[in-house]
DNA sequence: CGAATCCTTGAACACCTTCAACAGGGGTGG
DNA sequence: CCACCCCTGTTGAAGGTGTTCAAGGATTCG
């Protein structure tokens, strides 16, 4: 969506070929598989062309064929309730996995939409699951990715059960910083993916609560936001704000 | 807690040795394992004597080495914030599994408490991995129960989200009239083994509003309750107020 | 340029929380 | 066996945080 150069994107346009060339090789799921192994992961895997902003990688209640690896852009992914409101579940950044919600059921149970221009690896899961008695250190990591998966939704029930609107929007900004630097983007300037709308939607505020809160941070000098771009000028007033469950602080940058 | 011998409780004595004996053979982790891998699965399950109320079955911030399935009672797991407060993160019955989160970390996230008097297999996780290659059955459910965890847990995060107090109490009974359900007890009347306290924590809602909804439901006769004791004597309406998401409505029981 | 969408800001309101007091089991010890 | 206490649960009233409603400004794209 944004054009200027200089700042970090979600968005990169190369396309790599082979996941031992893929810049989210260690953030992805073959980690730890051999470079003969990794050939027959390859050859399994379905490189469609990017997809566009708006349109679905898969709809809630279509049946489940495959789980899909961001290489670049930004999904979300949401569930209707009965009357129609919609709960967004979560956001997907490069290297992140878009549908394991749905191999215990066989249906998905929520709706995946790219935030923007999108190029994906789809990995048929049948076919993955008969890789594993060949490749076993593939179950290993795809169970160590669920675990850590769970282990977000658990930090975003307590913030969404315990913590105020700046508390959540903090440690959001947060969440989203880290990664980014994970993946080799700048931690203290980015651009949002996502509108005020998703945002206040999974942290369970209004619009206007997420806007009023992004100002409030702005007047006391936390940060810049002019629409879609963040500058975080004072992480640690943000890392102060958040009020992290204490696991994740204890041992940084482990999940 | 309870002694009423007509009301289905949560925790039944009787210790079984084998799984293929045990009740919750079809809820727990060794669905489609032959009998003879069974046996290899059971030489590995520690079975440690039942851990009474209020004891910890392992603290936030321990090294992980093992999960739990619930044989019998109930168990609830929590996180801390940093200032002290908690967010009960799940409350796990019969045939549900314990400590899946920290699989990713190597530490335990959360802390695991029993409610009540409970006994519990115990998995430990190394050896549960080097089974794989010889029951490949045994990483594919295991995922299996990971994804409905995460489904578990979005469905949650949509709770907390976007939900009334009145709609997250009947979530809430209803999801264990389900689960009771499912393990032969009865779905209508049962014995809560958590406070209100760890009820309004789990659901974001404060004891007394807990307390209130409650006595609403009751004079609008959709249940009786005394104390802990819980009679559902119209589930259509606790089902119109939960207003559930539609997934778990089209396909009821997959989850 | 105009329409549509997104974002921001203000004011009134609502739901739930907080604070406070009380009731009622359930266990313990006299 | 009863009195006592503690803990859990209930109920009432006041208060606050975020929502809802309403309007205006900014950006993008046809």
């Amino acid at each position: 969506m944004q054009k200027d150069p200089s700042i970090p994107q979600l968005d990169f346009p190369k396309l790599k070929v082979a996941c031992k060339e893929c810049t989210l090789f260690q953030l992805c799921l073959p980690v730890a598989v051999s470079e003969e192994d990794l050939g027959l992961l390859e050859s399994i895997i379905r490189r469609r062309r990017p997809v566009q902003r708006g349109e679905y990688l898969f709809q809630m209640g279509e049946p489940f064929d495959a789980i899909y690896a961001v290489r670049s852009g930004s999904v979300k992914t949401y569930t209707l309730i009965e009357d129609g409101r919609e709960q967004v579940t979560g956001f997907h950044l490069p290297g992140e996995l878009v549908g394991l919600d749905a191999i215990g059921g066989g249906r998905h149970a929520c709706t995946a939409k790219a935030l923007e221009t999108t190029s994906l690896c789809e990995l048929p899961y049948s076919q993955l699951e008969d890789l594993w008695s060949r490749i076993p250190s593939l179950p290993r990591q795809l169970v160590r990715i669920m675990s850590k998966e769970v282990l977000h939704d658990q930090t975003l029930m307590t913030l969404l059960g315990k913590k105020s609107a700046e508390e959540r929007l903090a440690s959001y900004l947060l969440s989203l910083s880290t990664r980014l630097g994970q993946r080799g983007f700048s931690s203290h300037e980015f651009n949002l993916s996502m509108s005020r709308n998703d945002i206040g939607n999974y942290l369970g505020l209004a619009v206007e609560t997420v806007s009023r809160v992004f100002t409030r941070f702005q007047d006391e000098k936390i940060l810049t936001v002019q629409r879609r771009n963040v500058q975080i000028h004072d992480l640690a007033a943000l890392k102060r704000l958040s009020n992290y469950p204490n696991i994740l602080r204890s041992y940084p940058s482990s999940p």
